[in-house]
DNA sequence: ATTTATTTGCAAATGAATTGCATTTGCAAA
DNA sequence: TTTGCAAATGCAATTCATTTGCAAATAAAT
């Protein structure tokens, strides 16, 4: 089935009420397919002639993250928080310095090294974040 | 020669004034030897009896990042960045999710999987950041 | 010692994100 | 369908990390 119609059933399991708004955001957010930052949800939104308060839509994304069914990253390492649906569990991402687009990675190359972690450290790892940086083709030829 | 009285030369290199404030953040970032807020810096300093305004030890973190010497990094995913002295190139953090004990990793599992990379997408890449993230040995018994 | 560009302290400003509160809305039970 | 109520929303005000303008202090070159 199309991801776009599963959520309403996310957000039953979750406890959460069905809303307009929530529908509007999940669905930016999968349409989108790539971390996107609130306030350009926001004006997404708006575009669609969907205005929803720029707190509500924090507000959102907030509860969709404490449900495990939004990621919230800071992929810029700056102070702007990213969102992304959590379509399919595990993916990476591979920045542009130059332009800040983002490509979406499939595959992880760190399964097996995780493990091997785990024996080193003692610690029971649960997850990772890798971020690429680079300059992508139309960026690096200047 | 210990790595506590390079800065200076490195300051030097960098065009910096060799400052009170700026020698005793450097310090404080490399015998810590973990990434660490600004406002962590400012409280250490302040226990040195080192008073040094907040807003100066932020002004000296952007400029000694702007020159390569210190890095700043959000590993927690959300609004507070962290920074560490880029004493030797290359590491990578395992992170506590309950206690927020940082540990060093040494030794970098995507150096092949970089080049891999830039074939598929024809980037250049020129870094990335993994942060790794679970229990602690002391966390994990809970 | 004098000069000059840098650096610092301080207070005020910024900007992303959060919160209190009154109002509205989903939705379950009657 | 209607009612009741907890959950969700809008709005304005607040918080908190970080940044900035400006005057005073300081490093270091002459």
């Amino acid at each position: 089935m199309d991801k776009r119609f599963e959520y309403e059933d996310d957000l039953k399991k979750s406890g959460l009420k069905n809303t307009k708004s929530r529908k509007a955001i999940i669905d930016i957010l999968i349409k989108g397919d790539q971390p996107i930052t609130a306030e350009q949800i926001y004006l997404k939104l708006k575009e669609n002639k969907t205005e929803i308060n720029l707190s509500t839509v924090y507000r959102t994304l907030e509860t969709l993250d404490s449900k495990g069914l939004v990621t919230k990253l800071n992929i810029m390492d700056d102070d702007r928080m990213f969102y992304e649906y959590n379509n399919m569990g595990h993916r990476h991402y591979l920045v542009c310095i130059n332009c800040k687009k983002i490509v979406t990675i499939n595959g992880c190359p760190l399964t097996s090294y995780e493990e091997e972690l785990e024996k080193q450290t003692q610690f029971n790892i649960v997850g990772h974040k890798l971020y690429l940086y680079g300059y992508c083709s139309d960026c690096k030829r200047k």
